[in-house]
DNA sequence: CAGTGGTCTAGACCACAGC
DNA sequence: CTGTGGTCTAGACCACTGC
């Protein structure tokens, strides 16, 4: 049972913020004053102010000293791929189609490319025990190494397709999270007949230069899916 | 222009994975090793290697080594309170109701109280440009301290009115996202008349020790709101 | 056993705040 | 000028891994 010095340093600035004894916008004692208080070294405190700040309670400002932070309320993480969500997973996928199509404005606007670029369409339809939950679609710049072979598209997240021809931590990925009436051909692959909602996720992925790599949309039932967020 | 001696050990490595020379399970050099290659001390090249582990680019096993991370592809990050979004902010706000209510079933369940607890139910309207843009219900277990006063409940988000008597930082959130047709009475605070889903997000908040404190339901109209999330 | 990462120290020099 | 945080060093001891 060792707790490093540094974690009840951690525990110990945690107390005092929340329990109102440290406000935001308060100073934190100077780090020669903290190593006197909790008889350790420079190093050690500034390792444990480091984890504070990282965790969002504190700020540093150089010459002047360590400050409590205001929360950031709004700040939600979320897991989110194609294929699984908190609800249920997709068992089962349908490649419907893939074509090699010239943009549309929109979309070469979305892809910064011209018009007269070649563009990767794929359409799939995902199902969960047996029934269609949702209708994919996805736009990509066409690179050499690019799966097309059906196997790996038809399974493939839209990172996975393109982490293969782009290192994936360099990947810079946006969601558009939006709800809509589907138009007839979505409510035909969904089996949607009554009034029923779709939830639109729709993604860009951006190279390390900002580059457009390709954008996609994907259309649940709206009784299907539900995004789950937290802010851990 | 001074760079870190931390910043170039990070700098160096990220650029071996993200060319493809380190890969995904692969070992780094080890920190006495790197301590040569950088001429640097190991506290040094542990600093950089710390930020290189936050970043999730790198794990370490102790007594074995530091290895190249497989990069999580589902994780993004979205900024949501009910009341700004990416399209549109909220202007003006309508605080329609303010009951003390019994929870039904789902309600107790879903706070965790006896059905016989007391909860106060806040009902309010969003407006954007004169426009009714979303219907906002929320929960309240009563505390000491809570905002009763109307304008406090009718500008506040819901992690400012708990933030009130919970210390903001112990607050722990949930979000839920969906696509939903609107009941007569959504339809009718946000003037729907025709085909219009809904995007619902509902909220939970709990205290430090998982206890819930409240949940919302917000109700937005399709046509006024996009969530959106970034991989940052 | 030797090598690894995890913790910690007691110094040092620097740039910057504020008086 | 003093005090602050930011960077950095050259050691040390520990627990763990794998041979």
């Amino acid at each position: 049972m060792v707790v490093p010095v540094y974690t009840q340093i951690v525990e110990a600035i945690k107390a005092k913020i929340d329990s109102g004894e440290l406000k935001p916008g308060d100073a934190i004692d100077s780090e020669n004053t903290l190593c006197k208080e909790f008889g350790a070294s420079r190093m050690t405190i500034r390792k444990g102010l480091g984890i504070l700040a990282q965790e969002g309670y504190i700020y540093s400002i150089p010459g002047k000293g360590n400050f409590v932070k205001k929360p950031d309320l709004t700040k939600y993480t979320i897991y989110y791929d194609e294929m699984s969500n908190t609800i249920n997973s997709v068992d089962r996928t349908r490649l419907l189609e893939v074509n090699i199509i010239m943009p549309d404005d929109t979309l070469a606007d979305n892809l910064q490319i011209s018009k007269r670029k070649n563009v990767i369409s794929i359409k799939r339809l995902f199902f969960t025990e047996g029934n269609p939950v949702a209708y994919d679609i996805k736009y990509l710049l066409y690179h050499r190494g690019m799966p097309i072979v059906e196997k790996e598209l038809q399974y493939a997240t839209f990172s996975e397709m393109l982490s293969k021809t782009t290192p994936a931590f360099a990947l810079k990925k946006e969601l558009l999270i939006s709800a809509e009436i589907p138009d007839e051909k979505v409510k035909h692959y969904l089996n949607i007949y009554k009034e029923l909602p779709v939830l639109v996720v729709e993604q860009k992925l951006f190279n390390r230069d900002n580059k457009p790599m390709g954008m996609g949309f994907t259309y649940y039932r709206g009784d299907y899916i539900k995004i789950h967020g937290t802010n851990q």
